[in-house]
DNA sequence: TTGTATGCGTTATCAA
DNA sequence: TTGATAACGCATACAA
């Protein structure tokens, strides 16, 4: 019988089948209906075509050429170009234990970068020879273990995952559990730290000593704004400046303008806002602007995420710019570490971020 | 051998296992240096805790239980259960010749409700038993056939691809030639149109007789824009009123000014401006504001997106806002349809988007 | 109603 | 230097 559906699969190989599956086994001895795609070459095709075993074409295309001959090598390389042989990962999976996806795990915020973030990444994946696929994670309780991601990992079995901030702590013990590879999770720099350090010094740079953080208080997580406003916190006292006020702001105008109507008694201007991101700034900034606030001489704000929506309203955002591929550098490190690329130098906090000076601060 | 490894995993199953995998078929008759994690349990391993074979394990879990008595149904599933077994995705897609994924593929475009476009389609798709996985395109020409994808489509074998804008022609055209279904493809109802003419009729509403239609001019893929301004010309072809004018808008407030002081000589005043998305019209009712027109007597914007970024700044933006379920629902119904789902009912644009009131028009 | 046998495509071991 | 063979986990046609 495998006789037969070998020599039958020599036949179908050069042939079109039928768009559905034929029945493994099955001679196909009749005359495709809808002739729409051929089956994939796989590794038997290549063998064949090269004239060599299975083993060799696996050898070979896993560039342990070392024991082979040129010709051979070079034969099998030809045969699988030929043929489009891709090979599958499924079988690969299957007998590897775990397949060649790394899953980047997005989190539920908005994120301007976001397809920049995943671009550079998917590049560095590449290069070690894994193919990235994107999860978005949807859950909004700290300590909710997110069934999707579960699922997706005990299915899917990645050589890796990449948390962008969309883990819980639960997650993480979860993939612990199931033996998947938390890519950069323990040398994770401190960028949270640094954007907010960065912003409140910025800000007493400006001449404010009076110092507030807004938090964005809306549907979504929020998963660095804590540490971002501890920094400022911080940063205060380091410099003895009276501790910030911490404010939640809503993302529409009159919500964002009773915050900014509750601060300002308690806090008394000037007053310099150090924001979750450009949003939560360019928000406090409009509302200030209707309550007759010079800005920046008596509030001014800073935001977070050199969006293109605070370079084109006026005044003109103070932000925070992060440069992409530098500020995933210890993820891109660990990539190269565990996967086999080559070695980089991982980058500092001041090499990934920037103040891009406008007209807020 | 293959009893001792079958005896071998008895052992192995209830006990912990080295965190690397160990030599198939070799026994493991050391003890665990790191006992990390314990191995994925399989359909062997249910079929012996429930006293089956595996192939009843198979039927079961599939849910073909017509055939089995309603004890052998409720051991099987209870072993399942007891054992946390997760049918492994590498050995099921081997054997189907494509796996349970469903490939989301992402335009390069900025995406306010990525997040939540993302959430919904990842409901439907679990829905029907099979997993969402998210693909960034890439690829800026219109033909270029995305090596990206085409890499992830041949070794992930999904159940098929659901294009949110991101593909170009000869991605099609691949996928076609491998047999990956794309859902929704040819139903896919004319939204862009639907969204330029609704934009044109509302501008045209407010008294604008005179209409542009605004581009993004920057470095990210526009591949809704001409759909939508060939509406708008549609629209005013339609009710006699001048053709519009086309502007291409780059996201920075010099270039906005500009782009609009050479299209004011061109058109009048007053003059009405559908544009690709929320950002746009920001920067041209912003450059407005600067050259002292009248918003929105003199000039009105109507953006696409309803961006909580458009409602805290002054003037207040109208905008089209889409209903996000209902607007996806020819994916929906798409998905359902090719993979056993409930039938549901799809949506008209009218139902799908609507104008949110500002103060910009 | 249940079990047996086989194949899916890849990799690893060991023999030639 | 190369090849035969045995897993990996699952699904299914077919036999019992």
């Amino acid at each position: 019988m495998r006789a037969v559906a070998a020599l039958c699969r020599t036949v179908v190989t050069s042939v079109l089948t039928f768009s559905g599956d034929h029945v493994p086994g099955q001679p196909v001895n009749e005359e495709p209906a809808v002739p729409t795609r051929t089956r994939p070459a796989t590794s038997v095709d290549v063998a064949r075509l090269a004239g060599v075993s299975r083993a060799t074409v696996s050898h070979v295309l896993n560039n342990q050429v070392e024991r082979f001959s040129a010709d051979t090598v070079e034969r099998v390389r030809r045969a699988a170009l030929a043929l489009g042989y891709v090979r599958s990962a499924a079988g690969r999976a299957l007998v590897m234990g775990r397949s060649d996806f790394i899953v980047l795990v997005v989190p539920y915020t908005t994120f301007t970068n976001l397809q920049n973030v995943v671009e550079v990444l998917s590049g560095e994946i590449e290069k070690v020879g894994l193919s990235p696929v994107v999860h978005f994670s949807v859950s909004r309780a700290e300590n909710a273990t997110s069934k999707r991601l579960q699922h997706l990992v005990e299915t899917l079995r990645p050589a890796g995952v990449v948390d962008l901030g969309g883990l819980s702590g639960r997650d993480i013990e979860f993939l612990a559990e199931v033996g998947c590879p938390l890519v950069a999770e323990h040398e994770k720099p401190d960028f949270n730290t640094a954007i907010g350090e960065l912003q409140a010094r910025h800000l007493h740079g400006r001449g404010h000593g009076r110092l507030a953080y807004a938090f964005l208080s809306d549907e979504r997580d929020d998963p660095y704004g804590q540490m971002r406003a501890d920094a400022v916190t911080a940063y205060c006292e380091q410099e003895g400046l009276p501790a910030p006020l911490y404010v939640r702001v809503p993302l529409e105008r009159s919500g964002a303008r009773k915050v900014l109507e509750e601060m300002l008694p308690r806090t008394g201007t000037p007053l310099g806002v150090a924001c979750y991101n450009d949003l939560v700034a360019i928000a406090l900034g409009e509302a200030a602007k209707t309550l007759g606030l010079a800005v920046p001489s008596d509030f001014a704000v800073i935001g977070v995420e050199y969006a293109p929506v605070g370079q084109v309203i006026s005044p003109r955002l103070t932000t925070v710019a992060a440069d992409v591929p530098v500020s995933l550098g210890h993820i891109i490190q660990a990539l190269a570490k565990g996967y086999g690329g080559a070695e980089i130098r991982r980058a500092t906090p001041e090499e990934a971020f920037r103040i891009v000076q406008g007209e807020t601060t």
